[in-house]
Formats: structure tokens, C-alpha cells, sequence
DNA sequence: AGATATTTTTAGGTTAGTCTAAAAATTATT
DNA sequence: AATAATTTTTAGACTAACCTAAAAATATCT
């Protein structure tokens, strides 16, 4: 098995590839962990020799298929110690990722088997995020940032951005959680905000958030 | 903070030193962890500079207060997710030990509050070893290994002294289980087996079980 | 008590994972 | 295309947690 440090080095690369098809630098890598360039260069050259990432000098580094799945088995364990957290330990959504932080990388495959049925195999994280399934795959659902919508679109709060704590609680003040629904009354072209109608109120989000929360149309 | 292995030097001191007065040798520390004598030797002496334990060269090692403190913190951690992997999840008792081992070194105050809460705040483990409270309290109650009975006596089986996934395993094959009543019937010099009375049978068990097995008269 | 056996510590070494500073390679700018 | 800026790698060093082998201290035996 592997290293809490080389599970972290695998999930930080899968997330910086998610959405791009080259490969991952190596300052992306430090940045997103909070190491230093040379710390993962050393560390890349590892998982390269574990079949992990494919790398080669001052070309970046992207997972073989062995090293996603790896990456998603991490993942959906961090994902479910977060429901868990959420659902049975009254945790809220914006104190849960430390903890998971930590959780996922408990190694028993029966624990993470159990604890997915008894949380009645949940298909999303408290932040919207899919959970994948015991073979890695996830569905993919359509969200788009509130930000990219057109006055009179209307939506259901799917997701968040930015984890932080500090985004997710400013959005428990604000009254927006998921599941609920969104119309787009007014975009005000001079600050990019938004005014919004929510719960039958009217809000005003500013483009931070609106550029932080996903919608389904 | 402590490390993990910092707090596995921690524990093993703690349950070493149960039931004795005096200095925990290195050597014994070894044993139990499975490590050398010269690396106790370092370790001792980082906790010693941490304040956990009284060190003094060829005197063995005892738990401060604070050292005590932290022990237990650890042991209500592991034994909380024993009760909840068994009690939640459908562990058996005999799965539980290596995944609690390590769970108890996950940090986070309020997840352990809330899982306490959560199971209940349940008094004893699955292997009926008390849980300390939050101030590192633990209740001892009267027990004695089957083997010290005299023929005649009668109690309920509340412990176990040997926590291996074989004698456990082997306990439930003979459908012993905690809190079941036993009464002893005869015991035999020859080999220290005993006859006892469970569920209203009759059944021969070795001397080897007799040792590891608690009562409560 | 003196010799012998056992335990514990010391000395020196290894590996994983990190760092800083310097060198090399790549990318951007003129 | 040459130069400058940036990124990445290399070189060398550090700490935590281990190890083996030898030396020192303590315990046991005759
Ligand atoms: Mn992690
Ligand atoms: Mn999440
Ligand atoms: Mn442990
Ligand atoms: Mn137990």
C-alpha cells in the first residue's frame, strides 16, 4: 500500500487533471500541497517507479489508469467519512475536510464497504461532489457557475467551488444551501453581483460567490 | 500534537504499566511494539523531553500525569470506534483491533465527543475493556479469569484477556460470547481444563481458555 | 565476591519526506 | 535569434523513526 504522503501527492494530481489534458507541473503540484518544487520532483520520480504517474523531466506528470484509480479510491473514501460526518456526527458542511483530510487514508476495505451501506450508498459529498463507486467510476452531473447564466435562467444549487470554510459558512449566513432553487432577476454589469430570488426572497450574491456555486439548469 | 508512533510508544507504556508500580523496561516496550530496545531508547527519551514520561537511564520509563492523560485519550479513541465498526457496522470482534489501531491517532475533539454521543455513550468495548470518559476516567469493575474459580462458582463473562483475532474466533466457534452466564462444574488437575455450565450446556474448556477468559461472580 | 549472563545504551547507518540554494532547461520578451 | 524571466531539477542537508553491532551497566549464579 501506499504512504499517507504519496496519497495525498496521487488525489492533489487527479484534481489538477480533472480538467486539463496535459500534463501536471510540478510547481501546480507544490502549490496545491503546500511543498516546494524540488520536494515534488523527488516524490513524482517515486510514484513514477510505482506505476503510478507517467513522468518525464520538465514534462509534468499525469496517473496511469492504475494510478486513478487509486486516486478515486481515496477519493471516494474521503467523500463518504464526509457524509458520515455530516449526516451521523452533526458536522457541518464547512468542518468536515480536515477530518476527511485524515480519514481517507484509513486502510480497510471492508470499513469503507460497510460504511458506504450504511450510509445508504450516498451518490454526493456535502459539497455536491460525486462519490465514486467501488470501481472508481463517477457520474458526471451538469453544473454551471451562476456566474455563467443569463437573467431569467433558473437552477438548482448543486455545488460548490471553493470548499473553504470561510465560503461555505458566508453561504449558511446567506441562507443558500444545496438543492435549492435559484432564479437570475438581475445581472448588474458595473461589479458583475447578482440579485437572485431564493426561498421566494430576493438576494443579492456578488461575483465571488456567483463564480463559486454551481447550478443545474 | 504527537506523532502517531509517539502515541503508540504512549499506549504501550500505559497498558505495560497497568498493573505494576514499577519502571517499564525498554526491553518490554520492544517487545510489545515490535521494534528494537536501542529505538525505545531514543523514543523514551523524546518523551521524556515532552514530558510524557520519567526516564533515568537503565531505569526503565513511567507515564507523568499528563502522559497518563494523554494515554487514555488514546485508548477512549480506540475503543469508541471498536464499539462503532462492531455495533454500526457489522464488524465481529475479532476484525476490529488493527482497524482501530489506526482510527484512535485520528485527530479531531469533536469528532470523537460526537461518535461518543452518537454510539450512545457506550461503557465497555466489544471486548468488554472499559471506555475512559472525556477526563481519561475509566470504571473498573471486578473481574477474575475463569481459570482462579472454584468448582461451584458461577458468574457472567465480561472480558477477555487475549484480544487475537484466533482466540476470539475460537470463542465464538465454542459460543462463548460476553455477558452469557457460566457456571464451573468441575475442574480437572490433570490437564486444567474445566466443565462449565453455558446456555444450559455442558462444555469442556482448556486451561488456555480458562487464563484468558473474565468473570463476574 | 567474582564470573557470567542479560539488559540497556551508545555509535553509526538507513530510508522517507522534507528543505534551501545553485544549476540547468524551458518559455517569454524584445 | 539573443536575452531575460520562469520553471524545474540537482546537490546537499535535515529530522523522525527505524536498524545492527559494540560497549557499558545491571542482574544472576556459583
Ligand atoms: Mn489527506
Ligand atoms: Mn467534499
Ligand atoms: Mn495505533
Ligand atoms: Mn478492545
Amino acid at each position: 500500500m501506499f504512504s499517507q504522503s504519496e496519497e495525498n501527492y496521487i488525489k492533489a494530481i487527479y484534481h489538477l487533471g480533472e480538467f486539463s489534458e496535459k500534463g501536471i507541473s510540478t510547481n501546480a503540484i507544490a502549490k496545491k500541497l503546500n511543498t516546494k518544487a524540488s520536494s515534488v520532483t523527488d516524490m513524482v520520480r517515486k510514484l513514477s517507479e510505482k506505476k503510478l504517474v507517467v513522468y518525464k523531466k520538465y514534462q509534468g506528470v499525469t496517473l496511469t489508469e492504475f494510478g486513478k484509480k487509486t486516486a478515486t479510491g481515496i477519493i471516494r473514501k474521503h467523500r463518504l467519512w464526509e457524509v458520515f460526518l455530516v449526516n451521523k456526527l452533526n458536522f457541518s458542511w464547512d468542518e468536515v475536510h480536515d477530518v476527511a483530510e485524515q480519514l481517507e487514508h484509513i486502510k480497510s476495505p471492508k470499513l469503507i464497504d460497510e460504511l458506504d451501506a450504511f450510509l445508504g450508498h450516498p451518490k454526493r459529498d456535502p459539497h455536491g461532489d460525486p462519490i465514486p463507486d467501488k470501481d472508481g467510476n463517477l457520474q458526471v452531473i451538469e453544473k454551471n457557475l451562476l456566474a455563467t447564466l443569463d437573467k431569467g435562467e433558473k437552477g438548482i444549487c448543486v455545488g460548490v467551488d471553493d470548499s473553504s470554510s470561510e465560503f461555505l459558512r458566508f453561504l449558511d449566513k446567506q441562507e443558500i444551501a444545496l438543492g435549492k432553487h435559484i432564479e437570475v432577476l438581475e445581472k448588474e454589469p458595473f461589479d458583475g453581483s447578482f440579485l437572485i430570488k431564493i426561498d421566494e426572497k430576493e438576494l443579492s450574491v456578488s461575483n465571488k460567490i456567483a463564480t463559486n456555486l454551481y447550478i443545474q439548469k
